[in-house]
DNA sequence: TTTCTTTTTCTACATTTGCCTAATAATAAA
DNA sequence: TTTATTATTAGGCAAATGTAGAAAAAGAAA
């Protein structure tokens, strides 16, 4: 499974977080920046090409359908980044949202329950 | 400040881990891969182009000083990634990361303990 | 002062990414 | 059944990225 580049991604995400297949013109709806149909179609295909969605002609529109699964991808991805960016340090990335005021009292404070609840379980 | 792409961020990433200036050979020596000298040199060339470091040669060998920090960086960088990826919230990477066996028990020990210290200041 | 040796600079090139215009297909409206 | 209307496909282009061969510069050794 390839990494995306940032405008395949975003769309992507839209994608995952819509439920059922989608065309061309709801994903359109959903960014935030506007650009032209046949720029978003271009992205699809390449989406395609590499085999995160599937795609299927009703009438005239195509509807995209994820075959990549969000968590997969987001599980890579997230293992990715600590390991290049933060020697493989959660607490790294952690901070250095602290520092940077990326976290809330309210993140801080879900993310000590969600840790909580884990090391309970074990 | 832009962003980096992998290649120039992990040249990037060896200068800000080591202490004053470096050169190109000592950057060699610290990448797993490996790559012929002058492609080293243009990473290097477009890291002096976007700022993100300074250059000065003595004999005929040039040495390498960041301009930006790393902190900085990665500060921007992992806001970025939060919002872009995970809908703002570090739980959800962080979920990300359990759920893909990439959180061992320290590192979650680690992390609550930094949790806790952070809100008690608060 | 020649002749290496080693670095850097030039230049180039294939791919990938971000984007769009023009052409085409297909349904919907007259 | 023509004539819009609208979506998709074709094709393409500029910039960014990953990479390196060949040429040039500079100190080191003969």
């Amino acid at each position: 499974m390839k990494r995306l580049p940032e405008s395949e991604l975003e769309i992507m995400m839209i994608i995952w977080r819509h439920d059922g297949p989608v065309n061309r013109m709801e994903i359109e709806e959903h960014l935030k920046k506007d650009v032209a149909a046949p720029t978003i179609l271009s992205f699809l295909n390449r989406l395609e090409a590499k085999g995160f969605v599937s795609v299927e002609k009703i009438g005239k529109v195509n509807w995209y359908t994820p075959l990549v699964k969000e968590e997969e991808y987001l599980q890579k991805e997230s293992k990715n980044i600590l390991q290049k960016m933060y020697r493989n340090s959660l607490k790294n990335f952690v901070t250095a949202l602290y520092d940077g005021d990326g976290l809330s009292a309210q993140d801080m404070e879900e993310l000590k329950e969600f840790l909580e609840e884990k090391s309970k379980k074990k």
